[in-house]
DNA sequence: CGCTTAATTGATCAGGGTCAATCGTGGTGG
DNA sequence: CCACCACGATTGACCCTGATCAATTAAGCG
């Protein structure tokens, strides 16, 4: 890759300008591989911020990112982690109302919304591609409600673990790339009642925790169970 | 409108036959009106069922439709609510997620998923139109998963109230299609604490019950502060 | 006008939140 | 190289919100 990438370590809010678009060939399998910028996003910094403009959105190289909104009192709710191939900050409204965060240090193509749905005019393969990618939102958008929705913190947590472990496609071994801090935001839970779970699916011999971000699961069928 | 409507009172799983399809005219305010067959649904009638053929998608011309999940234990859980002019039941695989059901007589449009996104390839708007339509419900499953994931019950109740009224465009007297047991699945509560809430609130002055589906919003910003 | 079902209200209980202490781990500097 | 520090994770004790069980009231419908 001959783009001159960008990196953002000590920016609060990330400087978006770069000295080169990355402007690839329009091939059928990554039509959006067109008029992106490479950017890099270290571990806990901010993406972009709830209010900002959304006149771009992003996808994944490298990394995962968290979508969020803060709330009044300082609550904090996970919408969605984001992992490679996957796009984010696409939004219908000019502004912004969820943020994103860098769980960990991430690169990212960072597309102009004006300019690709120019271009989604002309070409329908980026058109469909799009739609695509947003249904894919959709569809863990609507998980994610199903898991906040159907009480049962251990429930929460074992589905989660699987859920993760599936979409990393490391179903035996599964490398958390998140707090227990961002488990808990993201399945309305609190650290603690996670941190209880696990201890608790350990101790049930379900699964064993190599590290505090490795799970080894043990017993998958268990696990699946759990998670009714 | 010259189509043939069919209903669907007594069979469990609707039939979709239909004598004439609904070919409209490609306008540019709704490029979707193509090849649509117009079918009423009627209340606590099924529309899909999970694990059915994804092979269409619907429009709502009228009424209020819901889509939802059952578990294995027998809870449901609701993912969405669907009005006028939304559309539901599109998917990315072959095979449904979810089921769908009237919450009150439903005239709905039914689409041929494989017939529409041949329009789309060749349509551009058609094609928009269903990323926007997408990305309108997608918007709708994040705006839930904040109310499902922040706790509180009577934020979660307030939050419907408001968010309903604002979907109606009835903010002042809000008509609630959906039952008690509906908006707990919604909700993710139980038909009691629903109740509780309402009760409450009414004591509070902040609403006034005309019926149990009627409510008068006396104070909105009271209203909102509940919803934090 | 009774019957059936939905909604409300009350009493009790448990799951998970809160507060607080301890443990563990990784990073830094003497 | 190891001691110390800081932060995240775990564990424990207690409490509160909302679920559960149960009874009553209200509302729709033949």
């Amino acid at each position: 890759m001959a783009a001159t990438a960008i990196h953002t370590d000590n920016s609060p809010t990330q400087a978006l300008k770069s000295r080169t678009a990355w402007m690839a060939n329009q091939n059928v399998k990554e039509p959006l591989q067109t008029a992106g910028i490479v950017i890099h996003v270290n571990e806990g910094r901010e993406i972009f911020a709830e209010g900002s403009d959304a006149d771009t959105f992003y996808k994944v190289v490298s990394g995962v990112a968290r979508v969020c909104k803060f709330l009044s009192d300082g609550r904090r709710q996970i919408e969605a982690f984001h992992i490679v191939d996957e796009i984010f900050g696409f939004e219908l409204g000019a502004e912004r109302i969820l943020s994103a965060e860098a769980v960990s240090d991430c690169t990212l193509i960072s597309y102009r919304r004006h300019n690709i749905e120019q271009i989604a005019q002309r070409n329908e393969l980026v058109s469909h591609q799009l739609l695509l990618l947003a249904m894919h939102n959709l569809a863990q958008a609507q998980d994610h409600s199903l898991l906040l929705g159907r009480r049962g913190a251990a429930e929460k947590v074992a589905g989660f673990i699987l859920g993760w472990g599936r979409r990393c496609q490391t179903e035996e071994m599964v490398h958390l790339a998140m707090s227990r801090q961002d488990m808990a935001d993201y399945l309305g839970l609190t650290i603690e009642t996670v941190s209880r779970s696990l201890s608790q699916f350990e101790r049930d011999g379900v699964i064993a925790l190599a590290s505090t971000r490795q799970i080894r699961v043990l017993n998958a069928d268990a696990l699946e169970d759990l998670a009714a």
